[in-house]
DNA sequence: CTTTTGGTTCTGCAACTATAGAACCAAAAG
DNA sequence: CTTTTGGTTCTATAGTTGCAGAACCAAAAG
């Protein structure tokens, strides 16, 4: 299995994206399962292409585990584990991505309650960007809904 | 200028979200300009709050203005500067956190294209990722309006 | 010119991160 | 039981990060 030169770069740039929130080496492992044409590696396959360690590779396999990056199933009569991603978990993450706004949403309706004067502009400001952000988070499942429909219909 | 424990609770936790992206201290600047009733503070005034050392704070301060995530301004006679969160520009941030959605999905396509099997099940779904992607990015301006029109109304 | 003020830049270090390599281990194969 | 396989866990280390403290500097004050 040998990846073409812009595969190789396109790992590296979307490991880029995946960077901040898991090790270059997950990062990479992810980019990998995602961009390659093979639906899923092995153990081996992967430390091989990356040439990662067996301990970077054995880490990064369980952290995307544990987050639910990644599945793998085993073939009856191989001991082996074959890695895939799980692009439907993925959806769900980016989805759980956006929630995470409403989290800081509630933190700056924390400070506007703590401010004396609700009427100063930098009150005005936050709670200008706290409604924003509910609002965005409001309107999340009606645009995932049109997003359904619209696809389904084509 | 003291806070309340309240208030120096919420600057750590804004700070942690914050975190990802800058430095701690800077963070936590950013945090206690938000929180604050202050509209702004010296660099004294943010040192002593917060118990950083000068280095902390000017680093912090400089990372802060350079992402236009803070502004500061003078008063005649008076050599301080005055720094204040630059809550107009937070909402750009936001807006530019979305926009980096984009650049992601963008990746993914690329990826799609070096695809050899289009068909394959983990191709599909990175279409259909790729696709929530786009139309949740040609969505927000429409977000952005709606949000505009309901608020100028009360 | 000398001193003070407000802040920046430089130096060193402690803590943390990510990885390699080795030791290790359980299950399967022989 | 012994060996092999497929990986995990432990140990050591290079590299990075974030900060303190000190040295430094330019502009203003005296």
């Amino acid at each position: 299995m040998r990846l073409s030169q812009k595969q190789k770069e396109l790992i590296e740039k979307i490991g880029i994206y995946f960077e901040q929130g898991m090790q270059p080496a997950a990062a990479r492992i992810l980019a990998l399962l995602i961009v390659s044409d093979k639906d899923s590696f092995s153990f081996d396959e992967i430390r091989e292409i990356l040439t990662l360690s067996k301990s970077a590779t054995s880490n990064g396999l369980s952290f995307l585990s544990s987050v639910n990056k990644i599945e793998y199933y085993t073939k009856p009569g191989d001991r082996k584990r074959y890695f895939k991603w799980s692009p439907s978990n993925t959806i769900n993450h980016f989805k759980e991505g956006i929630e995470k706004i409403l989290g800081l949403s509630n933190l700056f309706d924390e400070a506007i309650k703590l401010k004396k004067d609700k009427d100063s502009f930098n009150s005005q400001q936050l709670v200008d960007l706290s409604d924003l952000m509910s609002f965005l988070h409001k309107e999340m499942p009606i645009i995932y809904n049109k997003w359904e429909s619209q696809r389904t219909q084509h």
